[in-house]
DNA sequence: CTGGGGAAGGGGCCC
DNA sequence: TGGGCCCCTTCCCCA
C-alpha cells in the first residue's frame, strides 16, 4: 500500500510553509539576500547543509559560489525539484547553478546542470561564465581557490572538513573542488567558536579587508521619513498598506523578500521572482563603503544601516551605545550577516542586532511602526540593526529575526512566528471588533476621558477606536495597542510590549535594577513614582482619603481598592 | 480562617 | 525616551 502523491503532496506543504515562513527554523545569508527554509529539507538535500544547519540558525553562504538568484533557483528546486529558469542565458544560469550546486553538494543537481551544459554547448569550459561573479567556472574556480587561500590560510579548523581532506586527496570531482574552496565552512565553524577569524579578515562580498568596524554604531535610528519614493513596479503596492496589508509574496519561490524596485543595477535585481530580501546595493554599497571609511556614516539618503540601540536602560547598566564596534564576532559575509552571525552567537540566539533600514515609508502608521521597532527591542548586550525594505513591510525588527513572510511581522523566535502565523487565518491583524478591541473592554472605552475632547484640541484620532490625540506620534503610540503583535519583546522572558519603555521597565524587573533608592530605610524601586509613593510611608502622608467612610491611605490604588469593598455587593 | 489594610511589583498607556 | 498615573495583582500583617 502507498499513497501515490505522498512525496509530493508533503514537499508541497513544506514549500508552502516555506512561503509563509511557517516553522522556517535557518536562515541562509547570500550576498545580500536573507532566504528562510528548514533545516530538515536542508541537511536531508546535502550533506553539506546538513553540517552546516546542524549547530546553527544562520548559514552565510560563499558568494564567490552562489548569488541570491542562483540560490533562489536550488532553493525552489530542493523543495520542488524543479528546476525553474530565470532571465539569465542558459549557459550562464546553467554554469552558475554549476558552480553553486557544487558548492553546496547538491550532486544531483550539479549533474544535472552539467549534463544540460554539455548538452547546450561542448565548449562550456571556456565559454560559460558564471553569473554574478563574471567568470568563467574555470577562472571562478581558480581565483576563488586563490581568494580562499589568501584570506584563510591557516586558519582552517573546526569544521574545516572532509571537502578539503578529499580535495587534499586529490579525488574530488569538480563539485568538490568547489566546496573545498569555500570559505563557508571556515567561517561557520568560527562563526560558533572564534568567528572574529572570519569578520576583519575578509569579505566574501569582496570588499576590502576591515567591514567588522563598518557600521555607524553610535548612530541611533531616525525617524521615518515620509513617502517613498517608489522606485517602481512590482510591489508599490504594499507601500501604502497597513500592517494587514501587506504584500504577500507568491508561494512558489518562497525564498523570503521582495526588494523590487530597489538595487536594480544588481545582479539579482532584474530577476523575474520578487521574492529576496535583498540587501539592495546601494544598502550594500553604503556599507562597504562605511566599513572602508570607518567611522564615517554612509551618506546613503535612501536607505541606510541603523543602529538599534538595545541596550536596554543605559541608567540600568545598558551597555555602551558604541560597543558594537568593539565586537568580537566579525563575520565573514557582509554587514548584515556579520552582525547577523554575531548575534547568533550571542546569548539570545535568533538575535538579528543588524539590519539595513531604507529610509523610504508610506508614512503610515505600520511605517513609523517599523522605525520605532527598529529603534527598539534589543537584546541587551547588542546594538541591533535591522534591514528595512522599500516598498516592504516591516521585517526583521531587530530581535526579531524571525518574520512572518506574509505580513513582514518579525518575532523573536520561531515559536512566536509560528504562532503568529496561524492567525493568518484571521482576516485581519487587527483584533476589531463592534465596540471592542485590542483586549479592551466597552466599558473602558465608553470612560474613556479622550472622547469628551474636542477634535480641536485633539485632532489626531485613532482609526480603530473612537480615541483622539494631541499629537501624531501619541496617536501612533496609541494604535500600536490595536496590534496583535506587539513590537517590543522582552530579550530575557519574551514577553510582547507595545511600548519600549514599558519593556524597559519590565527588563530592570529581571535583571533586578532599582536605581530609585529611598533615602530613609534604603529600599529601592525600579521607577521613580514607586520612591515618591513609597516615602509616604516614612512621612506619613495619606493624602488618598475615602469620601465614604474618611478612611486615608498612602496609596491611591489602595484606595481605589478600598473603594470596592464599599462598593461591592457582598 | 478570613477579611481588610499596607506596601509593593508589574503592565498599560498617555503625556 | 522617560515620567507619571492608572490598573491589577500579590504578599504580608493584623484584628
Amino acid at each position: 500500500m502507498e499513497l501515490p502523491n505522498h512525496a509530493k503532496q508533503l514537499l508541497l506543504q513544506l514549500n508552502q510553509q516555506r512561503a509563509k515562513g511557517f516553522l522556517c527554523d535557518v536562515i541562509i545569508v547570500v550576498e545580500n539576500a536573507l532566504f528562510r527554509a528548514h533545516k530538515n529539507i536542508l541537511a536531508a538535500s546535502s550533506m553539506y547543509f546538513k553540517s552546516l544547519v546542524l549547530h546553527d540558525n544562520l548559514i552565510n553562504l560563499d558568494t564567490d559560489m552562489v548569488n541570491p538568484t542562483v540560490f533562489r533557483q536550488i532553493l525552489d528546486f530542493i523543495y520542488t525539484g524543479k528546476l525553474l529558469t530565470t532571465d539569465q542565458p542558459g549557459e550562464q544560469n546553467f554554469s552558475a547553478l554549476l558552480t553553486a550546486a557544487s558548492y553546496l553538494q547538491l550532486h544531483d543537481l550539479a549533474a544535472l546542470c552539467r549534463k544540460k551544459l554539455k548538452r547546450n554547448s561542448k565548449s562550456f569550459a571556456g565559454k560559460a561564465s558564471g553569473l554574478g561573479v563574471g567568470r568563467s567556472a574555470r577562472s571562478q574556480r581558480l581565483s576563488t581557490a586563490s581568494v580562499i587561500q589568501a584570506r584563510y590560510s591557516g586558519s582552517n579548523e573546526g569544521l574545516k572538513g572532509s571537502h578539503s581532506k578529499e580535495l587534499s586527496k586529490g579525488k574530488l570531482s569538480d563539485d568538490e573542488v568547489f566546496i573545498s574552496s569555500s570559505n563557508q565552512e571556515n567561517c561557520h565553524s568560527l562563526s560558533r567558536g572564534a568567528s572574529k577569524n572570519c569578520g576583519g579578515g575578509g569579505s566574501a562580498n569582496g570588499s576590502t579587508g576591515d567591514q567588522e568596524l563598518g557600521l555607524d554604531l553610535s548612530k541611533k535610528s531616525p525617524s521615518l521619513p515620509v513617502a517613498a519614493s517608489h522606485d517602481d513596479t512590482q510591489h508599490s503596492e504594499s507601500q501604502h498598506g497597513s500592517p494587514q496589508s501587506a504584500s504577500v509574496p507568491a508561494a512558489n519561490s518562497a525564498s523570503s523578500f521582495d526588494e523590487s524596485g530597489v538595487g536594480a543595477s544588481h545582479s539579482i535585481a532584474d530577476s523575474s521572482d520578487p521574492m529576496e530580501m535583498d540587501l539592495s546595493e546601494e544598502c550594500h554599497h553604503s556599507m562597504t563603503e562605511s566599513s572602508q571609511r570607518k567611522g564615517l556614516r554612509h551618506s546613503s539618503r535612501k536607505k541606510e544601516w541603523i543602529k538599534k540601540d538595545n541596550a536596554f536602560d543605559r541608567k540600568d547598566g545598558g551597555k555602551d551605545r558604541d560597543e558594537g564596534e568593539g565586537l568580537p564576532n566579525g563575520i565573514l559575509l557582509g554587514p548584515l550577516s556579520k552582525s547577523v552571525e554575531r548575534s547568533l552567537a550571542g546569548s539570545y540566539g535568533a538575535d538579528l542586532p543588524y539590519s539595513c533600514k531604507e529610509e523610504v515609508e508610506n508614512g503610515k502608521e505600520n511605517s513609523d511602526d517599523s522605525g520605532q521597532s527598529e529603534s527598539e527591542s534589543g537584546g541587551h548586550t547588542s546594538a541591533n540593526y535591522v534591514y528595512r525594505q522599500e516598498g516592504f513591510e516591516p521585517v526583521a525588527y531587530g530581535d526579531n529575526l524571525y518574520v512572518c513572510i506574509p505580513c513582514g511581522k518579525g518575532f523573536p523566535s520561531s515559536e512566536q512566528l509560528n504562532a503568529h502565523v496561524e492567525t493568518h487565518t484571521e482576516e485581519d491583524l487587527y483584533i476589531k471588533e463592534e465596540g471592542t478591541y485590542g483586549g479592551k473592554d466597552e466599558a473602558e472605552d465608553l470612560s474613556n476621558p479622550n472622547q469628551s475632547y474636542s477634535a480641536e484640541s485633539r485632532p489626531f484620532k485613532c482609526s480603530v477606536c473612537e480615541k483622539s490625540y494631541k499629537d501624531p506620534a501619541t496617536l501612533r503610540q496609541h494604535e500600536k495597542t490595536h496590534w496583535l503583535t506587539r513590537p517590543f519583546p522582552c530579550n530575557i522572558c519574551g514577553k510582547m510590549f507595545t511600548q519600549r519603555g514599558t519593556m524597559t521597565r519590565h527588563m530592570r524587573s529581571h535583571l533586578g535594577l532599582k536605581p530609585f533608592a529611598c533615602e530613609e530605610c534604603g529600599m529601592r524601586f525600579t521607577r521613580q513614582y514607586r520612591l515618591t509613593e513609597h516615602m509616604r510611608v516614612h512621612s506619613g502622608e495619606k493624602p488618598y482619603e475615602c469620601q465614604l467612610c474618611g478612611g486615608k491611605f498612602t496609596q491611591q490604588r489602595n484606595l481605589i481598592s478600598h473603594l470596592r469593598m464599599h462598593t461591592s455587593p457582598t
